[in-house]
RNA sequence: GCCGGGGUGGCGGAACUGGUAGACGCGCUGGAUUCAAAAUCCAGUUUCUUCGGAAGUGUCGGUUCGAUUCCGACCCUCGGUACCA
C-alpha cells in the first residue's frame, strides 16, 4: 500500500538540488525497441530482452545524478573510523572508491586544434605510448566515422554491447583505427587512435594511453592488430621480463625513454610530471574510481523525482510546501514503459520559477534513495510535517546493523553519503550512519542467491506450524555462523526440536524431585566441582559467542554439551540437585534469547516469579573455573602420542620429566637422541628426537 | 576481467592467537524398550590397517619442532561489478 511517507524523503532533494549536489546529464540505458521500455542490467540476457529476447540496445538519455563523487575523500578516509565494520566491507568501499594518484595528459589531435586527455598511474612508462584508444562513441570517433564507413559498422555494433563492467571487461577486446593521429606530448611523434569497445565515453575522459610493452590488455590488443610494442621500462630486480610472452607489468627502471633513461619508475613521475606542467601538456591528478550515483529510473513504481522542467527557466525544484509529489494511483499499466509518461494530469503544471506551462519530471528514483536513510527514519516514523526531527540526533548512528554482504558497496556506501548529506543539512550529527556491522552471508536455494527479486524465497511459516517459533528459531542460529552463506535444507530441524523437548523433559523430571536446598560451595565433591566448572565455562564461551564472536551455532553447541552432561550426572543428593539447578537456570537464561517461549516457561517452573526476560545476563563465578590439574599432550616428532596430568602449577622441567617417562612415549623415543623438547605451557610437549 | 568471501567425514558445521582435526547436530548401523510401531534411551560411526599404527582439511610447492590456520602458484565455487535490491 502506498502511504506517502516515503517522499518526504525528498525535502532533502531541493536543498541539494540548490547546493548542484544533484544534477542532469545524459547516460546510457538498455532498451528494449519492442517492449519500448528502459531494462535493468539483471534483464538483459546475452544482449537480449529477458521477456521477448530482441537484440537490447543501448540510448543516451537524459537523467539525474548525485555528486557522491563531491564524497570520495571523506567516504574512504572515514572507513578508519568504522572499527565495528568488517574488515572485508571497508576494504571493498575503498576498492570500489579507487583512488589513485595520477598524471591527465594531452595529446594533441594533428591537424586540428583538439586536445585528447587521458588519464594515467603510469607516466613512467609515457614514453612507450604506441597508440592512443577511444571509446567508440568518442565525439572524435563519430566525428570520423561519418567518412569512414567501417569505422561507423564498428561504432553501430558498440552500440549493442551491454553495459554492464563485467560484460564490457569479459567482451573480445576490438577495436578499428580511426585514421586519426594525435603527437606524444614529448617527442612530438605522431601516434594512431583507434577506437576500442573497452574504452568506455563514462569513464574518466573517454580515451586512454597504450603502452603495449606494460599493461597486459594493450599488449594483447597491439598483438592482435599489429601495433608497436616498444619497451621502455626494465626490471630494477632479478625479476624476468620477456616481451615475447606477456607484458612486463611492475615498475622499473626506464630505458628508451631519452633524458629519462636511469630513474626509477617513482623518480620518473615527477620529472615527467615538472616537464608536462611547464609545457602545459599535463597536470598532476587525483582521480576516482567511483562514479556519480544515477538515480533516475524509468519507472512508475518510485517516488517522483520533485523537479519541474520549465522551457525557459530549465529545471526548477519544486518548492519544500508543495512537496511531497505523489505518485498517481489511478493508473493504466499497459506493459510498455512507465503509465505517469502519457499522463498529462500528473505532469503538466506550472513553473513555481515564472508560472508558465512546464513540465513535471517523470523519471522516479531509484529504490537505494529511500533505502540510504530509512534508518533515520526510524526514530520518528510517525511525523508527517519533515523528513526528520530532533530524535534522529539523539537516536543515531546505529548500534548494530545488520544486512546481507551483497549490500557490501552499494546500499552501504549510498547509505554512509546519505548520512553526510544530511549532516551537513543539520538534520544528524555524526559522520556515519552505522556504528557496528554485522554482514550476514547468503541463503542459497539449489545454489543461488534467494532474494525476494529472484522470488525464490522460502517462508518458515511451515517450519513454525509443524515445530513451533522456539524450534525454527534455534534450528536457523545452529544451522552455521550468520556470516557464511548457506545452502538452505530444513533436514537436519529435527535435532533441534528433539534438544528442546529433552531440555523440557530433563528440566520437568528435575522439579518433580522437590525444591532444591542452597548451595553450599565450601564442602562440594570433585564431581560437583567439575559440574560448576563446566557451567561456568560454557556461560563464559556462550557469553563471548554471542556478545562478540556472533557465532550463534557454537553457543548452542556448548549449551547442548552442558545439557549433554548434566542428563548422564545422576546425583540425587542435595547439593547435587543444587547443582543441576544452577546448571539449568544458566542453560535457560542463555537460551531465552534464541527460545524465548520455552525459556519464559521454564524460568517459571524452576521458582522465579520474574520472567525471564527481564533477567540479567548469566554473571561468571571466576573461582568456580579454577582447576588444580590440567592435561597436555604430549607429542614425537609433532605426532600425539600421549597425554599426561599435570598440576596447573608445575613447572617445565616437571613437565618434561614426566612426558619422558610416560609409557607410550618412550616406545617412540627409546635408543634415540632427544634433540629439543618443546613446552607450550597449558597446551602441550612436543619431544623431537633424531632419526 | 576486476574486487571480496568460501572449499574440512555421507550432510550442516567445529577447531577463536601456529599446538589433540572432525566439537555439536543430522543421517546411518547395532542394541534396549514395545505384541508391533512411533517416541525415547544406550553404543558405534573420516579412510585404510598386519590393530603396532599409517594417511587425511580443494591441488601443487614452501616456512616451522609442529600448518585447516602463515607464504607462493593454481583449480573450483559464491557475492558484488554501478538499472535486482
Amino acid at each position: 500500500m502506498y502511504t506517502g511517507i516515503l517522499p518526504l524523503g525528498t525535502m532533502v532533494v531541493h536543498r541539494l538540488f540548490e547546493k548542484g549536489l544533484v544534477y542532469k546529464k545524459t547516460a546510457a540505458v538498455n532498451w528494449c525497441p519492442v517492449d519500448k521500455t528502459v531494462l535493468a542490467n539483471e534483464q538483459v540476457i546475452n544482449g537480449c530482452c529477458w521477456r521477448c529476447d530482441t537484440v537490447v540496445e543501448k540510448r543516451e538519455i537524459p537523467q539525474w545524478f548525485m555528486k557522491i563523487t563531491d564524497y570520495a575523500d571523506q567516504l574512504l578516509n572515514d572507513l578508519d573510523q568504522l572499527d565495528g565494520w568488517p574488515e572485508q566491507v571497508r576494504t571493498m568501499q575503498a576498492n570500489w572508491i579507487g583512488r589513485s594518484e595520477g598524471l591527465q595528459i594531452n595529446f594533441k589531435v594533428s591537424g586540428s586544434d583538439l586536445d585528447l586527455a587521458v588519464y594515467t598511474t603510469r607516466p613512467d612508462t609515457l614514453m612507450g605510448v604506441t597508440y592512443l584508444a577511444i571509446a567508440a562513441e568518442h565525439p572524435l570517433s563519430l566525428k570520423e566515422a561519418k567518412t569512414n564507413p567501417e569505422l561507423q559498422a564498428f561504432i553501430d555494433e558498440c552500440g549493442k554491447l551491454e553495459t554492464s563492467e563485467a560484460a564490457v571487461e569479459t567482451a573480445d577486446k576490438r577495436g578499428v583505427n580511426t585514421g586519426v593521429f594525435a603527437s606524444h606530448p614529448i617527442t612530438g611523434e605522431q601516434v594512431p587512435v583507434w577506437a576500442a569497445n573497452f574504452v568506455l565515453m563514462s569513464y574518466g575522459t573517454g580515451a586512454v594511453m597504450s603502452v603495449p610493452a606494460h599493461d597486459q590488455r594493450d599488449y594483447e590488443f597491439a598483438h592482435q592488430y599489429g601495433l608497436e610494442i616498444k619497451k621502455v621500462i626494465e626490471p630494477a630486480n632479478e625479476e624476468s621480463c620477456d616481451l615475447k610472452t606477456s607484458a612486463f607489468t611492475n615498475k622499473g627502471r626506464l630505458v628508451n625513454s631519452r633524458e629519462f633513461d636511469g630513474l626509477t619508475s617513482e623518480e620518473s613521475f615527477d620529472a615527467i610530471a615538472k616537464i608536462l606542467e611547464q609545457n602545459n601538456k599535463g597536470e598532476r591528478q587525483v582521480n576516482y574510481r567511483l562514479r556519480d550515483w544515477g538515480i533516475s529510473r524509468q519507472r512508475y513504481w518510485g517516488t517522483p523525482i520533485p523537479i519541474i522542467n520549465c522551457a525557459d527557466c530549465g529545471a526548477v525544484a519544486v518548492p519544500e510546501d508543495k512537496l511531497p509529489v505523489r505518485l498517481p494511483e489511478d493508473v493504466i499499466v499497459d506493459g510498455s514503459g512507465s503509465p505517469i509518461k502519457s499522463m498529462p494530469e500528473f505532469y503538466q503544471c506550472s513553473c513555481p520559477k515564472c508560472g508558465r506551462e512546464a513540465e513535471r519530471e517523470t523519471d522516479t528514483f531509484d529504490t537505494f534513495f529511500e533505502s540510504s536513510w530509512y534508518y533515520a527514519r526510524f526514530t520518528c516514523p510517525e511525523n508527517t510535517e519533515s523528513m526528520l526531527d530532533a530524535r534522529s540526533k539523539h537516536w543515531l548512528p546505529v548500534d548494530q546493523y545488520i544486512g546481507g554482504i551483497e549490500h557490501a558497496v552499494l546500499h552501504l556506501l549510498y547509505a554512509r553519503f546519505f548520512h553526510k548529506l544530511m549532516r551537513d543539512e543539520g538534520l544528524v550529527d555524526g559522520d556515519e550512519p552505522f556504528k557496528n556491522l554485522l554482514t550476514q552471508g547468503m541463503v542459497l536455494k539449489d545454489g543461488v542467491k534467494m532474494s525476494k527479486s529472484k522470488g525464490n524465497t522460502v517462508d518458515p511459516q511451515a517450519l513454525i506450524d509443524q515445530y513451533g517459533a522456539d524450534t525454527a528459531r534455534l534450528f536457523m542460529m545452529f544451522a552455521a555462523p550468520p556470516e557464511q552463506s548457506l545452502e538452505w535444507s530444513d533436514k537436519a530441524v529435527e535435532g533441534s526440536n528433539r534438544f528442546l523437548k529433552r531440555l523440557w523433559r530433563f528440566t520437568i523430571e528435575h522439579i518433580e524431585k522437590g525444591t532444591c536446598v542452597e548451595l553450599s560451595l565450601d564442602n562440594l565433591c570433585d564431581d560437583l566441582k567439575n559440574i560448576r566448572r563446566q557451567t561456568y565455562k560454557v556461560v563464559s564461551k556462550v557469553s563471548d559467542d554471542i556478545g562478540r564472536r556472533h557465532t550463534f551455532n557454537t553457543a548452542i553447541a556448548a549449551v547442548m554439551e552442558l545439557l549433554n552432561t548434566i542428563t548422564k550426572f545422576d546425583d540425587d543428593s542435595e547439593q547435587g540437585r543444587a547443582v543441576i539447578q544452577e546448571a539449568l537456570e544458566k542453560i535457560i537464561l542463555m537460551l531465552s534469547p534464541i527460545t524465548p517461549h520455552i525459556c519464559h516457561e521454564l524460568w517459571q517452573l524452576l521458582g522465579h516469579d520474574k520472567w525471564v526476560v527481564n533477567e540479567l545476563w548469566p554473571e561468571i563465578d571466576e573461582i568456580a573455573l579454577l582447576q588444580d590439574k590440567i592435561e597436555l599432550m604430549v607429542q614425537v616428532n609433532g605426532k600425539l602420542r600421549s597425554k599426561i596430568s599435570v598440576s596447573t602449577e608445575a613447572d617445565k622441567n616437571v613437565v618434561e620429566e614426566l612426558a619422558i617417562a610416560d609409557d607410550n612415549v618412550s616406545k617412540f623415543i627409546d635408543g634415540k637422541e632427544i634433540r629439543k623438547i618443546i613446552v607450550v605451557p597449558g597446551r602441550l610437549v612436543n619431544i623431537v628426537v633424531a632419526g
